[in-house]
DNA sequence: CTTGACTCTGCACGAAATTGCATGAATAAG
DNA sequence: CTTATTCATGCAATTTCGTGCAGAGTCAAG
């Protein structure tokens, strides 16, 4: 990656997160620590950033518009997302269903190598704008406006074209007996689709949609090659789970 | 190959891409890096990119990204926006381009009357997600980064299927002898394909896209359906177009 | 056909930039 | 005050850069 590239995600960082933590960056960028707090360091003399303990804050105050959107990523999801991300070799594949915990992986993708990423949620898309490396296809269709994902014959015929080394599965909820479950029907229909398409699918689980179960199944909870569950569940809540033989991992 | 033609690809990949790393381009053309880096050498000495260690950046350091410069949604582009919106009539279908003219389109789209929006940016399409009356139809493809728009063979054939009421283009430049253009030949052969789909092709104009010229001719002025510009341009300026039976909206 | 000027390309080698690690100082937290 | 991070600097290893140079190809004049 060229070092001028990475000052100017660093100061993308910076606008869209508020601040800059030197730790989270290099792990970001797969660099030491070192490399970042020079980058840091020659910003700051050049009046980009102001520079603090343990990282950098913009030069002037806060603007409030995005700090927002941060607000609403909660702590739970940013692990799962970062767990996920983790998950991704370079060279890979990926299909990233519509949600906010998918959007969650998008954010965490490390910026130094190279995947490809497919979705058909614009949201999605839209938030890889700024991601060097990331090769973007975007499956479109027919905007189902409360999920914002692209629907029906055209869409499903797309994606048949694709074979993502993983899928990152977005549910509203899992129940050992009774499957991975959505609210929509067209939705389940074309989730269904993906998961035919993809070597691996992958579900990320927070408490509140584990063992629960929506109007519309999409699959067995067997067919998962794995599950990203949020830390601190009971063991016993999720033998049943592992029963099944599904992989869980804990974030 | 020519030297000439390789130096138009890199510069291509530079748009693409938004940056070249000279060992990437070494491969992609069975080159040593060498040669690559004379190219760079050279080219940067043009102007035409910036050298920085590892590779070649755009020339102008950090660009506003699009984030900043929607922000900035200027007055004037807002205008434009309102004077675009005013012309969809309940009932049509649209084609929003992408850009930050065309955005601005999609917000000022009233709320009170169905319209159906046809879009290759998933920039827009997110835009829409609130707006409760509007149908998104969301072209799929490959999505160049610089732009955020979807190409490709696929984006075509979907492109293909539609009939558009009105195509609301997105230009770099306006010239009365040369025409529309933009900065990239792949973007300009799909807005190119879609005002051929389209019933009505408008485009959105500010002063500083009059009368100038970009690499990639889209199509001949005349070919437009209409102009909305920018108010307070001296008719004088606004006569060429006025004599190519262009019909000028100003906002 | 031959010759000579010119261009393009790859290789070699010293210079410069980048990066990670080690060390000791500075800073924040308890 | 004590402890754990975080920071700055020096240093070594690696990568990339620039330049000189030689071989191969092109082109045109002789």
């Amino acid at each position: 990656m060229l070092t001028t590239q990475r000052k100017s995600l660093i100061l993308d960082m910076l606008r869209r997160e508020g601040q800059v933590i030197a730790k989270r960056a290099a792990e970001e960028f797969s660099l030491s620590e070192d490399t970042i707090r020079r980058d840091l360091r020659e910003m700051a003399a050049e009046g980009l950033l102001r520079r603090v303990h343990g990282g950098a804050m913009p030069i002037s105050p806060d603007l409030p518009d995005l700090s927002a959107r941060r607000a609403v990523s909660s702590d739970v999801k940013q692990r799962l997302g970062r767990a996920a991300a983790d998950m991704v070799k370079p060279g890979q594949t990926i299909f990233l269903d519509g949600g906010t915990s998918t959007a969650e992986i998008a954010r965490a993708l490390p910026r130094d190598f190279a995947v490809t990423v497919v979705t058909h949620s614009p949201t999605i898309a839209a938030e890889l704008e700024h991601h060097p490396m990331v090769e973007v296809i975007l499956i479109g269709g027919r905007l189902y406006k409360h999920s914002m994902v692209a629907t029906g014959a055209s869409a499903m015929a797309q994606i048949a074209l694709m074979r993502p080394d993983i899928f990152f599965l977005g549910v509203t909820a899992v129940h050992p007996a009774r499957g991975l479950s959505t609210g929509d029907f067209e939705e389940a229909a074309i989730k269904r689709h993906i998961a035919a398409c993809s070597s691996e699918t992958i579900t990320l689980v927070t408490v509140e949609k584990l063992d629960a179960a929506s109007p519309h199944v999409i699959m067995p909870v067997s067919a998962l090659s794995g599950m990203i569950v949020q830390e601190g569940i009971d063991e016993e809540r999720l033998a049943s789970y592992r029963a099944l033989g599904i992989a869980l991992l804990e974030a």
